[in-house]
DNA sequence: CCTACCGATCGGTAGG
DNA sequence: CCTACCGATCGGTAGG
């Protein structure tokens, strides 16, 4: 399972074929296929395996703040620095997901699509709440939102192709510039 | 050649097989390795085919324009307008690859990354002109520049994952709020 | 969990 | 540009 991840992570979750699994795990093909019963499920049993690193690393982790600027401020920052400490060997998951499934409809597909989906919401609720408490200024959730899911792929873009590690301190300094607040 | 670009959109670079080519094309398999050679050459003539592209769409557009923040301007929507209405069926292929080939070494690794730090370059450079012309206040260019790339990927999954047309709107303004200009 | 096997496809070569 | 072929690997099945 662990394994299926750092594969898919390294190659893509196309790159979690039966047999490059079995033979890292040095188990058959059938043994590998009996726990999955074919290839989509097991690319979705990595694909979830990454998710709940995520939940666990983020959205836990940032769920202990008071909702509101608290909590998004910890949702944005945990979010950095999961994608800059993973420990996973060629980057997060999710972010590769969602280019190399946009355009091949099915089941993983379906589960990259709500997974940020529902980052989008998580973001976009704390925004509201922020505004109602008076810790924000009037602004357009969408927008900020937009700005926000924004800096997540463009740290693993810095980080995984340039190695550019200056792009975790740029990540959090826009947060706080999206936010309009004093950096 | 147009033909691979479109495999390219639709599944990845490493979806643009001999086979799957020549089969499209009606040809034997022999036939396309004569044109190429080998896969990595034909995975780079469908990459710089759709790097020209951008060149012509994005870069050589914007290049009309006063250098400084006319151009740096030019240059963003030119490739947000790219982003959202480019000829290929699955969507921007340089985004797609910059996770495809993150962790995979080789000459399209290579190209992928070279073509990134070079339209980082070109931001850049338009940035430091903006603020030495006094369009632009004193800032960090390397922050800057950070915010602005961000975008492309950002709209990109929008459109590609979500079908969410309202982020191109989203794309614009937030440029314009990057660089602190009313919207 | 295994061996043994299936047809399809992969990148690529030989020879024309 | 073609046919014919190579060994490797793909997802998956049969049978135990």
């Amino acid at each position: 399972m662990a394994r299926a991840t750092e594969i898919a992570s390294e190659e893509g979750l196309e790159g979690v074929t039966i047999g490059r699994l079995a033979a890292d795990l040095r188990m058959s093909k059938s043994g590998v296929l009996g726990h999955f019963g074919a290839k989509e499920s097991l690319q979705l049993a990595a694909l979830r395996h990454a998710l709940r690193m995520f939940e666990q690393q983020v959205v836990e982790r940032a769920g202990r703040e008071q909702p509101g600027l608290p909590r998004l401020l910890a949702l944005c920052e945990a979010w950095i620095d999961f994608l800059a400490t993973v420990d996973l060997p060629g980057g997060c998951v999710l972010t590769a997901a969602s280019t190399e499934f946009d355009g091949k409809p099915g089941q993983v597909h379906d589960v990259v699509a709500e997974a940020w989906a529902g980052w989008r919401e998580t973001l976009g609720a704390e925004v509201a709440r922020a505004v109602t408490d008076g810790d924000l200024p009037e602004l357009e959730v969408e927008q900020v939102v937009f700005e926000l899911v924004a800096i997540g792929p463009a740290v693993n873009q810095a980080l995984q192709l340039h190695g550019d590690r200056d792009a975790v301190r740029h990540a959090h300094r826009a947060v706080r510039r999206t936010l309009g607040l004093s950096s």
